[in-house]
RNA sequence: GGGCGGUUAGCUCAGUGGGAGAGCACUACCUUGACACGGUAGGGGUCAGAAGUUCAACUCUUCUACCGCCCA
């Protein structure tokens, strides 16, 4: 390959593909189990198996990939661990709407068919998602890809079951659980999102069983009415002190319910009366506890009235029932008002449907225990989160902790290993032949079992991820390897749903930890600082980012499958209106650099395509700036012999200036800084290797007397400093690195097939006295440069002309000016300098660094208003930070109290802006005694 | 009601007890032999408000205002 092959711009699409399968086909994301090296893991939040990438993914998995990228360069022992989860609600959604399309229900296919017809969905549509994570360059072991329903992993999840239900932390019970009506089965409390909608409070008259009036209680369910085992009042209110203890009829039922009191009543919400529904409220359930009230459940599981209720309202879905309800009441006088009420309305976070408290048989796992352990390691430290303010929140959720509800009842997913005995007996056993032998054992003969048809919550196969997929139970070579794992990175949405029940499965059963680090990302917002959302319309698919998409289709792509059609039009609207060009494509790398570079500590991030577009002009920075060295060292042998005597200061500066930023890029990612990690590259990159370097080596390759040694000298370093900063970059760009370092690599000398294999050039040490000492030269010729740029801009001098410059200042300074004399000459397009011993005396324009006094003669070209103009502003400017300076200095208690070091800096400001004051004075009394005499 | 977080340039956001930063946007000039997805120079901020601690506060403490998230 030729660097004639390098098209004027970079082309990700041509590329990114080809790379990635190169690596992947040569194993490259495997980690080598026969190599040594510190043992360094991530697992990744295996994404749902029926889901595609979205911008949260892309988030994390660049993050998780840099990390990866990183440390294998390293040289440590590296396993990304990947995988899906199996999504026991969601992909039996999926295959059951795929069923209704063929006028089929799971029932007609029965369970065991039905089970089949997932894996067979599974097989054909459930890559999706790894597909686009190689779109993204993710480095993980796709040899070693895992899904939670695996033999393995199921094996995993039911010796855990049997294991915890032998300990006792596991138990089966009837208990008042979230109930989602549609999909019919119990979701946990972490499943139920409840949202605030507008309804209403209906107050409703319940005469008193003495017949002496009627108590008014506030509902925004008057159809659960017909369950109510209780009125309760508060004790202390004297509104109803009197009536505690006596009875109201219950209206439509007409039974008798006693009048109870109870703290935990609001006197101050409605009428201080409130109806008592232990079957179909939490607080109600907890009341009726305490006051041993029977439990009437009124609702069959997909929520219409069951035979608890009168006939008339039998069968009647929860709404109808609820006009009915309150019809019927009104029609009996006894609605005493209705007025709109906002509450907050609890949804399946799957289906969308309104949860119900519903009392039922479900399996626990008792969390307080395990909670302990979890706190524990947070607290001394063993675990550390990223950002640590998320600490509290952890810990705040687990000292709260609620039992969690693992079963199911749905057909997709871990069969929980419980059988039940002709009279009931449980018997819960890991293999299905002990279990007989078990029950034959316990009746004196064999008997027939039945199997609890529930399956486990998906999240519980979840929890033991980060062992199960290392081959827990069996004490695996990958389990001793990579366990504990070194990060986790993931999003705080799902610090309960997750992250804490690994750090409690983990302990129980490992003993250890299951990751060191927990790093925790934002959620990615659109510009505006909403949620991305089908029904707002406003999502990002990460591909269309990557490959960019035309606006007809992405129109189309967001008004397509719309719950509600109406919002179609709105949607379409405002896409137009956002990307009236659709949106171009910026390139896998653009996106991943966007994403570390919003990476910062904490909250959301809203999603800006200003900033993708700017890194996608970084590639083609970078991919210009690597043509332009390929194109200067085409002759060059590679890993000849180099004379670090031959360098020039530009030279060593870059080099001193790489090993530097090698550092800071080494520091921010060990410390999970990813936004200080981009902008430390990038600004080594652009601001300094193309914008200084690349045009300081500009004389020394064209010029005619310039020794070949020294040309030589500048190829060599021209190449090693892109070689190593292209590694420094590639865990943020793996794709235009690789493609780039491909050429540069052997022309640097190095050989390698990847740059992912290539080591990490992260600086060890620090700068010595001889690299600052560089630094500092080539600070100051970078000033000087920018003095005489900034004159010829600011009095607006033609740029291409030429320009005489006449200095004045110690013989240190000037001959600093002259080791530098070509470089300067260039970039500041000098045709010459003389030095004198005293102000010229014709006009002038003039800078001041330092010592040196900086004059562009500007015979008959000056505007002598705007010179005077800019000299006295720069005057005031300085005028008032001389002032702040003197002050502090002035200050007795600011020498005796500060710093030594502080009290040195400011001495050396004071000097600094008195050196440059007077020579700026000095400049503005020349030029207005030049105005005067004319 | 309880908890957590935020308020810095027009926009999006970094930042730190000691001279206010970046990207984008903006202004002027420039087709200089890597790049117009470019170059050079520039304008722009009482760091939400108040009080306190300190030699020194954008940074630490307290309070206030507004915004957001989680839990009940």
């Amino acid at each position: 390959m030729s660097e004639s092959e390098l098209p004027k711009t970079y082309l990700p699409s041509g590329v990114e593909r080809r790379l990635y399968q190169f690596w992947e086909e040569r194993g490259f994301f495997s980690p080598n189990m026969e190599q040594g090296g510190v043992p360094y893991c991530i697992m990744i939040p295996p994404p749902n198996v029926t889901g595609s990438l979205h911008m949260g993914h892309a988030f994390q998995d660049t993050i998780m990939d840099a990390l990866i990228r990183y440390h294998r360069m390293k040289g440590d022992r590296t396993l990304w661990q990947t995988g899906t989860d199996h999504a026991g609600i969601a992909t039996q959604m999926v295959v059951e709407r795929q069923l209704e399309a063929e006028g089929k229900s799971r029932h007609d296919l029965g369970r065991e068919a039905f089970e089949r017809r997932v894996w067979q969905w599974k097989e054909s549509s459930g890559g999706t998602i790894v597909q686009q994570l190689r779109r993204m360059g993710a480095s993980c072991d796709w040899s070693r890809e895992r899904f939670t329903m695996d033999r393995e992993l199921s094996h995993a999840v039911t010796e855990v079951f049997v294991r915890l239900y032998d300990d006792g932390l596991i138990y089966r019970g009837k208990r008042l659980v979230n109930w989602d009506p549609v999909l019919r089965t119990a979701v946990s409390d972490l499943e139920v999102l409840s949202e605030k909608e507008a309804g209403h409070l209906w107050h409703l008259r319940y005469p008193l069983a003495d017949g002496s009036g009627h108590l008014v209680v506030a509902t925004t369910r008057p159809e659960t009415m017909l369950g109510d085992t209780a009125v309760a009042v508060h004790p202390e209110d004297t509104r109803y002190a009197a009536l505690v203890g006596s009875k109201v009829i219950l209206p439509l039922a007409n039974r008798p319910i006693p009048i109870i009191a109870d703290t935990h009543v609001d006197p101050e919400f409605g009428s201080g009366c409130v109806k008592i529904t232990p079957a179909h409220d939490f607080n109600d359930y907890a009341i009726g506890e305490r006051h041993h009230l029977p439990v009437i459940n009124v609702l069959t599981p997909d929520a219409a009235m069951n035979a608890n209720v009168p006939e008339v309202y039998r069968g009647l879905d929860r709404y109808e029932a609820r006009r009915r309800v309150v019809e019927d009441l009104e029609a009996l006088g006894l609605l005493a008002k209705v007025e709109p009420h906002e509450l907050m309305v609890p949804r399946g976070d799957r289906s969308r449907a309104v949860i119900e408290p519903l009392l039922t048989d479900q399996w626990f796992v008792k969390a307080g225990p395990l909670a302990q352990k979890a706190m524990a390691a947070v607290e001394d430290g063993r675990i550390r989160l990223v950002p640590a303010h998320w600490e509290k929140t952890y810990f705040e959720w687990m000292r709260n902790i609620q039992d969690w509800c693992i079963s199911r009842q749905i057909w997709w997913g871990h069969r929980i290993p419980a059988w039940y005995g002709p009279d009931g007996q449980v018997f819960v056993c890991n293999c299905e032949e002990t279990v007989y032998e078990l029950a034959a054992e316990h009746y004196g003969s064999p008997v027939h079992l039945e199997r609890d048809p529930d399956v486990l919550d998906t999240w519980f196969s979840s929890a033991l991820w980060p062992f199960s997929t290392l081959g827990w139970p069996e004490e695996t070579p990958e389990l001793k390897a990579f366990y504990p794992t070194q990060c986790l990175v993931t999003g705080f949405d799902i610090i309960f749903f997750w992250v804490a029940r690994m750090i409690m499965m983990g302990l129980e059963f490992t003993g250890e930890v299951p990751f060191r680090d927990v790093y925790i990302t934002g959620l990615i917002r659109d510009a505006e600082g909403n949620k991305m959302s089908k029904s707002k319309g406003n999502i990002l698919d990460p591909l269309d980012l990557i490959d960019g998409i035309d606006l007809e289709s992405l129109v189309a792509k967001r008004t397509r499958d719309m719950m509600q059609p109406h919002l179609a039009q709105r949607i379409e609207k405002a896409t137009r209106k956002e990307f009236p060009q659709g949106i171009p494509a910026f390139g896998a790398d653009a996106l991943r650099f966007t994403m570390a570079s919003l990476a910062t500590q904490g909250r959301d991030i809203k999603f800006d395509l200003g900033r993708i577009e700017g890194y996608r002009n970084f590639c083609n920075k970078l991919w210009n700036a690597s043509r332009f060295v390929l194109m200067n060292t085409r002759d060059h042998a590679g890993g000849g012999p180099h004379d670090p005597s031959k360098e020039s200061i530009p030279d060593r500066w870059i080099r001193a200036r790489l090993r530097r930023v090698g550092g800071e890029v080494t520091r921010a990612l060990e410390e999970y800084r990813f936004n200080d990690y981009a902008h430390h590259i990038y600004q080594f990159l652009w601001g300094v290797f193309c914008d200084w370097y690349l045009e300081m080596v500009k004389p020394v390759l064209y010029g005619d007397n310039v020794e070949e040694g020294r040309k030589e000298a500048t190829r060599t370093t021209m190449l090693d400093v892109l070689e190593q900063a292209l590694r420094l970059l590639h865990p943020l760009m793996p794709f235009i690195t690789e493609e780039l370092w491909l050429r540069v690599a052997p022309r640097a000398g190095r050989s390698g097939d990847s740059i992912m294999l290539a080591p990490w050039p992260g600086a060890e040490a620090g700068l010595d006295a001889a690299e600052e000492a560089v630094l500092q030269e080539m600070d100051w010729v970078i000033a000087l440069v920018t003095v005489v740029r900034t004159l010829r801009a600011e009095l607006d001098l033609p740029p291409g002309k030429g320009l005489h410059m006449v200095v004045m200042g110690s013989d240190q300074s000037i001959e600093r000016l002259q080791r530098h004399e070509r470089i300067i000459s260039v970039l500041a397009r000098l045709e010459g300098w003389s030095r004198v011993g005293e102000a010229p005396g014709e006009e002038c324009a003039t800078g001041v660094l330092e010592d040196l006094r900086i004059h562009i003669p500007l015979a008959g070209l000056m505007d002598m208003a705007a010179e005077a103009l800019r000299l006295t502003k720069g005057l005031e400017k300085l005028a008032r930070e001389l002032e702040t300076v003197e002050k502090k200095l002035a200050n007795p208690s600011f020498l005796s109290r500060a710093k030594p070091e502080v009290v040195g800096k400011e001495r050396a400001k004071e000097g600094e802006y008195k050196e440059k004051i007077h020579g700026l004075k000095e400049a503005l009394r020349r030029l207005e005694h030049m105005r005067r005499p004319t």
